[in-house]
DNA sequence: CGCTTTTGACCCGCGC
DNA sequence: GCGCGGGTCAAAAGCG
């Protein structure tokens, strides 16, 4: 159900995530708190978690029982434990034949399939975020490069992929415009950054390594841009919630779709030093048949 | 000149 | 096996 956008009903209601957050949807498919989600990760010993573990649990249902190979077995560097799967794929060690002609072109071409077959695609959990934007290319903390772009199929809108420019991270994001309703633009995270980010200049008040061991790190580097000036003055342009959603903190003069804050859920938590801060709350669901995580949920706003 | 974007080709998984 | 769609690569072009 990757094409969450392909969904005809799915901007049909007054809440454009219904289709992906119903909980009552599917078996296979269930509600689970966006802490939740981030602490199956380990991310405990941050510092945002420890405030977060002063918080009930958004979801207090059975104990998360993620399925998806992929999606929480994810391991703390990008290297460490999935690879047990490429073992499957050194039996594709092929005989490389190289024909005289286009030998280069072959070349290439193989190094590229050993490449890939060698180290079986695995999958990074995935948080998806819609965000209501004018741009398609949110700005959030990181240097990305677009290294791909492809037509989606039933959209007019192609999907762009990004890949964190900093060098060993794996962090990946797809942007794609919904087509149900184009002022939506859907963001997916895949991976997380072994690295602050760029854009942040001073790192401070104990969050500065927020980013660096959570998957959806790209999405949190966001609450640490209360430091520059821009954000202070968008934020404060904007009401409600708005300026601050997961992947938009103000730059692009983008906001959150109401559609996120619709639900009664929603997780609204203190943050505990004061000022100017933006917390993003959210809440999440995995599909297991795509290792995505989806997000719902804004940011609370304490001044 | 170095970095980013564009774009066509390729690979892979999956359903039929 | 084939076709389709998603994802990735890498050369070329663009840009500052």
């Amino acid at each position: 159900m990757e094409d969450v956008l392909g969904n005809s009903s799915f901007l049909a209601n007054n809440s454009p995530l219904e289709s992906i957050f119903d909980s009552s949807r599917e078996g296979d498919k269930f509600p689970l708190g966006f802490m939740e989600l981030l602490g199956a990760q380990d991310f405990t010993s941050h510092p945002l978690f420890d405030i977060a573990q002063h918080v009930p649990p958004l979801v207090t249902e059975p104990p998360m029982k993620i399925e998806s190979p992929d999606a929480f077995n994810l391991p703390a560097t990008p290297n460490s434990s999935s690879i047990s799967s490429a073992s499957n794929e050194a039996a594709n060690d092929e005989p490389v034949k190289v024909e005289d002609q286009e030998e280069d072109q072959q070349k290439t071409k193989k190094q590229l399939k050993a490449k890939k077959t060698n180290q079986k695609r695995q999958r990074e959990p995935r948080f998806a975020f819609m965000t209501k934007s004018e741009v398609d290319h949110l700005e959030d903390g990181y240097r990305w490069r677009k290294y791909g772009q492809k037509a989606v199929k039933n959209s007019p809108f192609p999907r762009s992929y990004y890949r964190c420019t900093s060098t060993s991270c794996n962090v990946k994001k797809r942007v794609e415009r919904s087509f149900t309703d184009p002022s939506i633009v859907v963001t997916t995270y895949e991976g997380q950054h072994t690295h602050p980010s760029p854009l942040m200049p001073r790192p401070s008040l104990g969050v500065s390594h927020l980013n660096s061991g959570i998957s959806a790190g790209a999405v949190f580097g966001m609450s640490m841009q209360r430091d520059q000036s821009h954000f202070y003055h968008h934020h404060q342009q904007l009401p409600f919630s708005s300026a601050l959603s997961p992947l938009n903190f103000g730059r692009n003069g983008s906001s959150i779709n109401a559609g996120f804050l619709h639900e009664g859920q929603s997780l609204l938590r203190p943050w505990p030093s004061s000022r100017h801060y933006s917390i993003p709350y959210a809440e999440g669901r995995v599909d297991q048949s795509t290792g995505y995580v989806y997000m719902k949920g804004g940011v609370d706003e304490i001044i």
